[in-house]
RNA sequence: GCGCCGAUAGUGUAGUGGUUAUCACUAGGCGUUGCCAACGCCUAAACCCGGGUUCGAGUCCCGGUCGGCGCACCA
């Protein structure tokens, strides 16, 4: 048996040696934060991020959108990001330590500290303490570390970009596009898969922490109102899970599974959405091979929560090296950000809600005659105009103050209308639902998940349990033996299942057991062989990678079973 | 960033300042092989980077990079 701290080891072991992951620009010495995904992992990587489209584009009908991975400063002061996502740094004189200015400021009893100037903040210091080394500080600089990477636009250096810290942004500046594609309705989502960048201080734990990284976000455009009325929300009311909410986790209680339905209605999560979401994540992890008893979801503390998020839920999977690992991040981000663009573009970004009736509202129009006004009054009619329509008009007229001079507007210049109008709707700012996706860390889990040792014949035998669906080869092909034309057949085999859109390798180097232990330690689920009946009766053997049992079977009727197998529709055990 | 530890073929490793740098597995070639890492012969393949000490450095010293652990950081 393996222990489990040797997993972690042993996998990325693997996954070096036969070419999922590699530590990037090795030649040159590798980066901290940076990885590079071998032939292997990129496959195994695109087919998890397939699998995440079939559920949120497909299913969901929530089209992709690929916006830039560096935008322009503007986008990063509205989001927050230029501001908040700087901490405020110092640097011990004595032990040369980075510590958080304001953590130390608090630390030495400087009230307000987050909110202080780094010029008070480093005053303030002075006094303090260092975590580290306990001496006093003294004379120390305070600076804005920000976890975003900078850049210029074009020769000039004077126009900022940012590499985005997330995808979600793009799907916000494009609101006003994206409602128009979905014909004005709420709800309505888009999604985005790619890559993100955050110039951590210090990362580690390989995969686990990167520098840069890919996400896979989805942004749901709803009614505020509506958040408790998800369309679909019987799909997942039944669905089941365990969940640990911060009340639990102040107590150190266990997570408590809880239906969705019962979820919602206790309020322990915040609304059918949040809800829904939660469940569809937790099917998706399931589906790429995470094991239910790996997974929890666990509820953001208050002070824990993103300065735009309200209810705040992570998927996390258990790692034998990491504990939990965050690798989903459900979030209800409320209006925040739609306001935030709004205010900082100038562009409204506000949905038309008609009413099911109009409303009658009665409502008194102040209408001047802009013909004498504007004779009389020149450059300040328009002015006048405006202030016109605040103002309450006597029988004798009305009286306006424009640019501090009071001005008597005689009745007979304008005209008072009392009326009934229809109001047919109103504008509202949709509230956003985001699930936010690690797809690095899904990678990760999976890898560590699949790996597995066990005995065959006596011999040890390593083997990477991917679901068929993550799978990188989905079919080796061997000819028993390399003559009698054995190996001709395998490779016409081989090309039919090309066709077919399966990814099948041919191998004919070594012996027969050795093949399937090669294919065994990628993960690859099923093996053909082409033996001395395939002359006879056109037909091969079809081996399964966990149970190494074999059934015979037709090659006429490979790729349409060797499909259903890596699709789920088939179990091997329904062919034997 | 700090402290401690480490870095040698693709992988895992041995290596008292002094031969052609050890071994196993893996990989490639040829032969053999009738379904689970068989065998024979052959081949390829490494001292993280930069300084220093020394007649001589994989080995000792300093700095860097990367990795592990602890601290700090992780909207």
């Amino acid at each position: 048996m393996i222990t489990m701290s040797d997993v972690f080891e042993n996998v990325m072991e693997l996954a070096k040696r036969r070419g999922f992951i590699w530590p990037t620009s090795e030649c040159y010495g590798a980066v901290a934060g940076f990885i590079d995904y071998g032939p292997l992992g990129a496959m195994m990587k695109r087919r998890i991020e397939n699998i995440w489209r079939d559920f949120y584009v497909i299913r969901e009908g929530y089209y992709e959108i690929e916006c830039p991975t560096i935008a322009q400063e503007a986008v990063f002061i509205a989001s927050g990001h230029v501001a908040g996502f700087a901490d405020k740094m110092c640097q011990c004189p004595h032990c040369r330590e980075f510590l958080r200015a304001d953590h130390v400021a608090e630390g030495g009893g400087v009230k307000n500290a987050s909110t202080m100037g780094n010029q008070d903040l480093a005053t303030a210091l002075a006094t303090c303490k260092c975590l580290a080394c306990e001496e006093v500080l003294g004379n120390v600089e305070v600076f804005g570390f920000n976890l975003m990477f900078k850049t210029s636009i074009g020769p000039d250096t004077k126009r900022v970009g940012y590499l985005r810290p997330e995808t979600a942004q793009g799907m916000f500046v494009d609101f006003s596009r994206l409602l128009r594609f979905y014909r004005d309705k709420l709800p309505f989502g888009a999604v985005q898969i790619g890559k993100s960048y955050r110039n951590e201080i210090s990362p580690r734990q390989g995969m686990i922490r990167l520098r840069e990284f890919t996400q896979a976000e989805a942004e749901i455009f709803v009614h505020p109102d509506e958040k408790n009325r998800h369309p679909t929300f019987h799909r997942y009311a039944d669905y089941r899970m365990p969940l640990l909410t911060y009340g639990q986790q102040q107590k150190c209680e266990e997570a408590v599974s809880l239906s969705m339905r019962e979820a919602v209605d206790k309020g322990v999560i915040a609304n059918e959405y949040l809800a829904y979401y939660v469940a569809l994540t937790h099917e998706l992890l399931v589906s790429i091979g995470i094991k239910p008893e790996r997974l929890r979801f666990r509820q953001h503390l208050p002070d824990e929560r993103a300065h735009y998020a309200t209810d705040c839920w992570d998927a996390e999977i258990l790692s034998d090296r990491f504990g939990w690992i965050e690798t989903v991040g459900l979030a209800d981000r409320t209006n925040y950000d739609l306001n935030a663009h709004a205010k900082e573009s100038g562009t409204p970004m506000t949905v038309f809600i008609q009413y099911a009736e109009p409303k009658k509202v009665q409502r008194r129009r102040i209408i001047p005659n802009m013909g004498v006004l504007g004779k009389q009054y020149r450059n300040k009619a328009k002015a006048i105009f405006e202030a016109l329509g605040n103002s309450t008009p006597t029988a004798d007229g009305a009286d306006v103050v424009v640019d501090g001079e009071k001005i008597h507007i005689p009745a007979d210049l304008f005209e008072v209308r009392d009326e009934v109008v229809d109001i047919r709707g109103e504008d509202i700012v949709p509230h956003v639902i985001e699930p936010s996706y690690g797809i690095d860390r899904m990678c990760y889990a999976v890898l560590e998940q699949a790996y597995d040792e066990d005995e065959a014949d006596g011999e040890k035998r390593t083997v990477m349990r991917f679901s068929p669906k993550v799978a990188p080869v989905q079919v080796a092909v061997f000819p028993l033996m390399t003559r009698d034309g054995l190996d001709t057949i395998a490779d016409e085999i081989t090309r039919k299942l090309h066709k077919a859109g399966i990814l099948a390798e041919y191998d004919d180097s070594g012996a027969i057991g050795r093949r399937y232990r090669r294919q065994d330690e990628i993960g690859t689920p099923f093996a053909v062989t082409v033996d001395y009946d395939t002359k006879e009766n056109n037909t091969v053997t079809l081996r399964d990678r966990d149970s190494m049992k074999q059934v015979r079977i037709a090659i006429d009727k490979l790729p349409e079973t060797i499909g259903a197998l890596v699709e789920g529709s088939v179990t091997f055990a329904s062919l034997q």
